[in-house]
DNA sequence: GAGTTTGAAACT
DNA sequence: CAGTTTCAAACTC
């Protein structure tokens, strides 16, 4: 019915010619060369420019790994393509979203959202997408359309002055508490937050009192009083 | 691989 | 604010 669909950041219908991006994925060869609004507040690191300060290497490691528990047993079985070259690399294809090395967060694989909403992993990190990224050419999230990122970026801010604070973003559970009204939780219902479906699982969390679960499982433990594993 | 389930984001 | 829809990931097969 209604309908409206793609034009959140004012983005035109005419780009379709993004093809691929640059060769360099991720690099400003002069990021305080990238002005903008002076009204944007600045407030920290992907604030206005994605990727602009790298997290360098010192991601937690989560004790739930995603995938990369081990290359040799995972959830899944290693998607081992049998492709060229030997087969004897086990090189994990990326079967889904993970950081092979240890910078860019979890890889979308955005098909609707442009990767310009927070459903996009990539871009609700702060990140931009790259090719190792399943969007494709539905992806906006990349340098080609800073301006785009950027307004978008803002747009979610003005909702929420904190939408993009690395803290709020660290694994999608809050753990900060700049305004009275930031408190981010989960709100399992049917997973037990015992699955990945629910973040602080996934984040290896514990669940708080400000999530809002039911009948929490979290293994990682839960300070949901009520809870048969409480304080575990 | 397709199909289902899940809970957050987005929308009304 | 709550109800609904949309979304992409987690999960299952
Ligand atoms: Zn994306
Ligand atoms: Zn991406
Ligand atoms: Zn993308
Ligand atoms: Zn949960
Ligand atoms: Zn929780
Ligand atoms: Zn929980």
């Amino acid at each position: 019915m209604t309908s409206n669909d793609n034009r959140e950041a004012g983005i035109g219908d005419d780009h379709s010619n993004m093809s691929n991006f640059h060769e360099s994925p991720v690099f400003f060869a002069d990021p305080s060369a990238i002005e903008i609004n002076s009204d944007i507040e600045y407030s920290n690191w992907n604030d206005d420019i994605p990727y602009l300060n790298f997290q360098s290497n010192e991601e937690i490691q989560n004790p739930n790994d995603p995938e990369v528990v081990s290359l040799g047993v995972s959830t899944n079985e290693i998607n081992n393509d049998g492709n060229s070259s030997g087969s004897t690399k086990r090189k994990r294809k990326k079967s889904r979203v993970e950081n092979e090395n240890n910078s860019s967060p979890r890889r979308c694989n955005c098909k609707k959202s442009q990767c310009l909403k927070l459903y996009c992993e990539c871009f609700a990190s702060g990140a931009f997408c790259n090719e190792e990224c399943g969007c494709g050419e539905n992806c906006f999230n990349n340098p080609r359309y800073l301006d785009t990122v950027v307004a978008a970026k803002q747009k979610l801010k003005t909702k929420k002055s904190s939408a993009f604070d690395r803290e709020n973003v660290r694994e999608g559970v809050t753990t900060t508490k700049t305004s009275s009204t930031e408190r981010r939780g989960c709100n399992c219902k049917n997973s037990e937050c015992r699955q990945k479906y629910c973040k602080c699982f996934q984040a290896g969390v514990a669940c708080t009192e400000a999530c809002n679960c039911q009948g929490c499982q979290n293994p990682c433990g839960t300070a949901c009083p009520g809870n048969s594993n409480y304080q575990q």
